[in-house]
DNA sequence: TAATGTGAAGGAATTCACAGCC
DNA sequence: GGCTGTGAATTCCTTCACATTA
């Protein structure tokens, strides 16, 4: 959805901390920024040390002009006629995308979806701990999930005065989420991750991203309407997908096979943020 | 990721059916339509006939204009001086995103996101179908997720040939995900939503779309990050949010009450195609 | 030589402002 | 008078092409 869009003048707001980039760096790039972490970790997995930008615009699936583009925000990363150094690249973009000191996240609904999350081991691996999780409903309170157990909502506002999080994922029914997110930003919350449909209400200081599955099946759905009724060549359809070299694994040089990876199913959602 | 923006030309195809939009519709406002349809659904849950271009953009989080504008590549949609017929909008945007006949939906991994999808009650709310779940787990096959029994993935194949499904959704273990997707592909599906972080290869007839939790994460951190370290007043934060005109509820003439009220400023998101 | 980094061109999306209609 | 629909201006993003550097 990306998307791109939002969010009219640009993102930042003029770091100014130690290894802050000089210039804002552009909203869309910074989307693209965490799929290139994503690929990095792939990649020292795999031991690959040394990337092109051509193999690891590849991997992501963008133009390699625009991936060169993109991290040309972050400041000189590379080494011209050689590549980048991936343990180097990342450890800048982590720091860029404020990564590097990790997050601690409370997740507040503990249904289907919440579990999911909890258990998503792509978390913890990306620097995100999960340090509390509430839920209203008497049955599950008491249960642990993923190693961490599951508190009574109602004790919310003192437990983020001791938990100290970071980042709040909110997954419970669309009746409340409202309420739940504003006790969260009673009880100090700044950053919050809504699974629900409903646009929240918050104050302007606290930042809300808000992901809902469905507009992602309705965009799938837009997708065949329109390659179906268009006129077409049989069986082509015109799709809206990157022009990128697809060539499966005769592509890229260093990569071997993608086994290690990360972590198993897990969820996500589409995003539209708030 | 979002989103925003993969999808370099545009995102459709030259639409040639009944009600097709004379002109192409750009992917920003592909994406916003969905997000329209959710408010309309709303309001016309709350019995509101008529709706200003003001009020529906509050309600959605983005600015009046650009939510006619938008509006404005269906054809003309409303009445000058009065507004736009609800339900009358309603069935155009439907009908513009290939809603309007539903979908048949199967789903491919039966963890706990899987689950979580399943019993989404907002997919069927919006005319999507499950009609098959499939896992690999001799455990889960055969138990029933939101009334559908789960399918040994193995007889994948002709599942879908008898199925039809439009739409598959895969929340499988990464390292399964291409695999699962090979074979989605090899038996016809042409439209795959998936929530594994890795590209997927495809065909380009085969429309795919990927969602990436920790993607969003990382966008929040970032926010996070950049606000923290910007020069501020104290306590206000420069987000990244639309600037959208945030009234309580004082503004809408027609809304009643707020439980699903209003948006304040909201914005979208950022999706990830491959 | 090989690949980065970047000015400049091109295209897409947003915002403005107002003409047009009820 | 009020609100839609839309050209025009603006801003943002992408793509191109090449100068630059190891």
């Amino acid at each position: 959805m990306t998307e791109q869009h939002e969010t009219p003048e640009g993102v930042s707001g003029r770091a100014l901390r130690s290894n802050a980039p000089s210039r804002d760096i552009p909203q869309a790039t910074v989307t693209r920024l965490a799929t290139y972490l994503r690929v990095l970790a792939v990649l020292a997995d795999e031991g690959v040390l040394i990337v092109s930008s051509e193999e690891l615009a590849v991997a992501a699936g963008v133009g390699s002009a625009k991936l060169r583009k993109d991290l040309s925000f972050l400041g000189p990363n590379g080494v011209r006629g050689v590549g980048y150094d991936v343990a180097k690249l990342r450890a800048r973009i982590e720091d860029v995308l404020g990564l590097s000191e990790g997050h601690r996240v409370i997740l507040v609904g503990a249904g289907n979806l919440g579990r999911a999350l909890a258990g998503y081991g792509g978390f913890r691996r990306r620097g995100f701990t999960m340090v509390g999780i509430f839920d209203r409903d008497p049955q599950v309170i008491g249960a642990t999930i993923g190693g961490v157990p599951v508190r009574d909502v109602a004790g919310l506002h003192d437990a983020v005065a001791e938990l100290e999080p970071t980042i709040a994922v909110v997954t419970v029914p669309d009746p409340a989420a409202q309420a739940v997110c504003d006790r969260l930003v009673a009880a100090g919350v700044q950053c919050i991750l809504s699974f629900s449909p409903v646009a929240l209400d918050v104050p302007p200081s606290v930042e809300v991203r808000r992901v809902d599955l469905a507009v992602e099946m309705q965009m799938l759905s837009f997708a065949i309407h329109t390659s179906s009724s268009a006129i077409r060549p049989a069986g082509v359809v015109v799709s809206a997908m990157e022009p990128t070299s697809r060539g499966g694994s005769g592509g890229g040089a260093l990569r071997k096979h993608a086994g290690s990876s990360d972590a198993p199913h897990m969820s996500n959602g589409s995003v539209v943020a708030q």
